[in-house]
DNA sequence: CAGTGGTCTAGACCACCGT
DNA sequence: CGGTGGTCTAGACCACTGC
C-alpha cells in the first residue's frame, strides 16, 4: 500500500458505488423511504452525478430503487410476483388480478407477429389492447392479436373501437378452447405507447412475453406482453402455485 | 434549422437516434457487420459521444448490436432461442447443446436461496457450477444449490472439488426423479464471476431463471441462472417446441 | 415556485484488442 | 503500437412534481 499501490482498483467506480449503496439500502433504509437527491449523493461520496446516477441505474434495473421525475429516488419494495403460465386466467381476465380491455383496433400485424399466426400478409387482423393490473399497480401492457378467423360469430358491424369491443372478442375468443401454447420471454425496452400504460419513461427495461395459443389445430391468437422489469418476477408454475417468498430480506429503517 | 424551433422534438435525442440507427441496421447492414465507430457516429450524427452511446446502449439492450472493447460494435445475430421448460435436459446434461458442469464446492446458500430449501440455515449445502453452451456460444452460468439430504449416497470423503465431482452430484440427484418445478425469471445484472463465464462485463443484464426442483414431497434443490438478455430468448414449451423464426427480419448489406 | 430526476455537452484518461 | 469501447468529469439546461 505504498505509494505502488498494488491494491488498485481495477474496480469501476459506480460498480464500487452500487455495492456500497447496495448494503447501506439493505441496513439502513426501509422500503418507500426516500434517499438524498443526486446531487448531494454525488458529493458525499466524491464522484461526478453521472457516476453516481449510473450506479443507481444499475439498482434500479435490479429493482432496489425507484426514481421519479420531480420526486426523488425512493427504495422500492420487493418484485411481486406475477404469475404467466397458469392457462385459465390468461384471456379470460380471471377475478380481481387480471387483464382489463382497453381497447380494440383492427389492423395488420407486425411482421414477427405475421409469422406465427396462420393468416395471410396484407389480412387485417383484430388487436385488443389491455393491462394487467396487480395490487393496484400496472404490471404489462399486451397487444393480443386475433385473426377473423378465430372469432367467426363476431359481428362484422360492431363500431365500438374502445372496451366493448376488446370484451367481445376476448369473449369469443375464450369460446374456442386451448389446446396449448407456446410462449417466450426476452428483454425489451418499452415502446413509447407501452411506456404510458405502465407509468415509466419510454425505454424503460421490460420483460417481453410473447405467447402463441394453439387451438383446433393452429395459431388462435398471439400475444405480446411487456411486463415492467424494474418491479416484477414472472413466475411459472408447472406444478402448484407456491409462493417464494423472501424472509430476511426484510428493510427497515435506522 | 430555424433559431425558432417550434418543431421542437420532446423527444430526446439519443430516443430519435436509436430510431435511426434501427432502421438504418435493417436496410443498410448485414449481421455481423462493424459500424463507424463511436466518435465518428456521435460527429456524423452531431451529437455528443455520451449521447450517442446511450443510443447504442439501447440498441444492444434490445440484442440489436453487440460491443466489444478493444475491437468495435457489430450487428447482431437474431436472438436465440433457448428452451428452459422442458425438464429433461435440466439436471441430466442432454447431448450437445447442454449444461456442462465446471466445478462443486461446499458452502452456506445465501439467504434468498435458503429460504426455498428445507435446510436449516448453517447447515451447508453442495453447489454446482455449470454452463450452458448454445451453438458453440455461453449463454448461461448457474449455481445449483443441492442439500446433503438430496443427495445421500454421495461419497462424503469425496476431496475432488471440480469438475469430476460436479458430475457426480448431479447424477446422484438425478436418481430422486422429478415431481414438479417452480420457477421464477426476472431481470438482473450480472456478477463479477457470472460475467466471466459469460464473456460479458460485470453489470451487464441477465435473465435470472431460478428454479426449485421438487422432489418426494420437498426441495430437492435449487438452480439460479443467469443468462445472457442480449443473446437470449427463453422459450417454454408447454407443447412441443415449435421455433419461432423470424423471417422478413433477414438483413442483408448494402 | 423551488427541487427533483432526465438529458446533453466537450472534453479526458483508461483497459483492452489486434497487428 | 494505434484504435476501439469503457469510465469519469464538471458543468449546463430541460421536464416534471409538488407545494
Amino acid at each position: 500500500m505504498g505509494t505502488t499501490q498494488l491494491e488498485s482498483v481495477q474496480e469501476p467506480k459506480y460498480w464500487h458505488l452500487k455495492t456500497v449503496l447496495s448494503e447501506a439500502l439493505d441496513s439502513d433504509f426501509a422500503v418507500g423511504e426516500i434517499l438524498p437527491n443526486e446531487r448531494e449523493l454525488a458529493a458525499r461520496f466524491g464522484v461526478a452525478r453521472a457516476t453516481l446516477r449510473q450506479a443507481l441505474e444499475q439498482l434500479e434495473l435490479e429493482g432496489r430503487l425507484q426514481r421519479r421525475r420531480g420526486v426523488g429516488t425512493t427504495v422500492a419494495p420487493p418484485r411481486v410476483g406475477v404469475a404467466v403460465s397458469t392457462a385459465q386466467h390468461d384471456w379470460t381476465g380471471g377475478a380481481d388480478e387480471a387483464w382489463q380491455p382497453i381497447g380494440c383496433t383492427t389492423a395488420t400485424a407486425p411482421a414477427p407477429v405475421l409469422a406465427m399466426l396462420d393468416v395471410e400478409s396484407d389480412e387485417p387482423v383484430h388487436i385488443v389492447r389491455r393491462i394487467r393490473v396487480t395490487q393496484g399497480q400496472p404490471v404489462a401492457a399486451e397487444l393480443l392479436y386475433v385473426p377473423s378467423a378465430s372469432v367467426p360469430e363476431l359481428s362484422a358491424i360492431e363500431t365500438s373501437s374502445g372496451a366493448a369491443r376488446a370484451r367481445s372478442v376476448v369473449r369469443e375468443l375464450h369460446r374456442l378452447g386451448l389446446d396449448g401454447q407456446d410462449r417466450s420471454v426476452e428483454l425489451g425496452s418499452a415502446r413509447a405507447d407501452d411506456a404510458k400504460e405502465l407509468d415509466r419513461l419510454p425505454g424503460a427495461p421490460v420483460l417481453v412475453v410473447t405467447t402463441r395459443y394453439l387451438a383446433a389445430g393452429g395459431t388462435a391468437a398471439v400475444s405480446v406482453a411487456t411486463y415492467r422489469a424494474d418491479t416484477c418476477r414472472l413466475t411459472f408454475g408447472d406444478s402448484g402455485d407456491l409462493e417464494i417468498s423472501h424472509p430476511g430480506q426484510e428493510r427497515h429503517a435506522s
